[in-house]
DNA sequence: GCTTCTTGATGAACGCGTTCACTGAACGTG
DNA sequence: CACGTTCAGTGAACGCGTTCATCAAGAAGC
């Protein structure tokens, strides 16, 4: 600008609230504008989806400049994981936390309908939501892989459990059992968001109950024999 | 414009090919035009990306303006599904046709394969050819939905031709069972993508593998065995 | 306390997808 | 053949995501 003109202050100059607010550190000020970028993305986004959703709205409303939310987060994608990848880690601590001490397949159905249940409470999003945790790139694809890293792990455990007890057949390969669960979580969920299927859960738990009733234990070739022993799966 | 001013008849008035071309109706102008867009759409978007490459350059290379590939086209990705979706028709076809006699693991393996060769033949362009056959939106997702139905139609008669044969178990819900087999082929697909799994065609082959090996014929309870009774499952 | 450096913030400009007012040639009709 | 209509084509304008030159205030150094 002309340097013989002094220009006047910038109107909201800070991230505006009535009133002036004490001077605060840098990382204060920085933690706060974030903040409220995020709680306004939050809003903006579930209210409207992704595209729906637009930066200049968002920042309007965090009280800031567009350029500010492209300072705090790298693109538009950058901001949507930041303000509802914490639901996601808290929705899969709660899967992990809460799961019962049950059969595999209730233990499995209850782990899908925790995640099914993030997916429901966000409809305007669930699309998106699912498209990025299943083909965000970096570095948001490292972050959503640790996450069903996390859950795989949980799973095997629980597999090696049921093997424990009985209820699996010896040579189950627990991880590769983990993997088939994801695959029918996946595929039922893109069948819900597609409106090719109005429950996923009851979707995932069919297809994981045909799985598992193929990886029950199964007699040794032997010529000892129990009548009482189950062996003949359900017909469908 | 200026009524008084005759403007000077426009440059590159017709899609351009040097010297003039005779007179045409315009239902071949029209789909002339149409198929120089989709000639240099398919180009630019096997070579960028869908996002590396953008309607002007596209349009410039066919010799149209902007507005034309919008005319013709509803927005980029319908572009991006009338270049390409032929192709992956084509593959569906080519899966289906080719099917080879064999046990149903093989058969699965097969058309698993000539859908993963179908993407990886354009890898610039594989996570969103991807993403829109799992996600897209109407008119598209039925039109990729009819496609998933017919080879679906396709990998129940192999199923009941499995049954038939005795390598299969009576009770198994041949549709069902096709479902799973999407889910595996998608899960991999999406693995392979993501460059979280280099062989896409082994691991949709492995998850069918543990899957087929749980429907094969079980034997009634009975009093009656035979020492020769394959039963336990490979471990893993 | 002053000077210099760092960095949070700004908002106009830019790139690109899309829209739309306008153009002109093919088409249909009298 | 003339003329009104239809529609393929045009390209500037617009919307929105992103970039970037600039500003100003906090922080560091002396």
């Amino acid at each position: 600008m002309n340097a013989f003109i002094k220009k006047p202050p910038r109107a909201s100059r800070r991230p505006s609230a009535p009133g002036s607010k004490p001077k605060r550190t840098r990382v204060e000020q920085r933690d706060a504008t974030r903040a409220g970028i995020l709680d306004a993305a939050r809003a903006h986004f579930e209210e409207r989806g992704f595209e729906g959703a637009n930066v200049r709205a968002i920042a309007a409303e965090a009280g800031v400049a567009a350029g500010t939310v492209l300072l705090h987060f790298t693109d538009k994608r950058d901001l949507l994981h930041a303000a509802l990848f914490e639901d996601l880690e808290r929705t899969a601590d709660l899967a992990i936390r809460s799961t019962p001490q049950a059969d595999l397949r209730a233990q499995l159905r209850h782990i899908a309908r925790c995640f099914f249940d993030y997916y429901a409470a966000r409809p305007a999003l669930s699309r998106t939501l699912l498209e990025e945790s299943l083909l965000a790139k970096p570095p948001w694809a490292g972050r959503f892989a640790s996450q069903v890293a996390r859950v795989h792990v949980h799973l095997a455990r629980l597999v090696e459990e049921a093997k424990a007890a009985g209820t699996l057949d010896p040579s189950v390969d627990a991880p590769l059992l983990g993997v088939s669960f994801f695959s029918f979580y996946y595929f039922a969920l893109i069948a819900w968001v597609q409106g090719a299927h109005p429950d996923p859960l009851a979707l995932t738990d069919k297809l994981v109950a045909v799985h598992l009733q193929g990886l029950a234990p199964r007699p040794a070739p032997s010529l000892t024999v129990s009548p009482n022993k189950k062996g003949k799966p359900r017909a469908r």
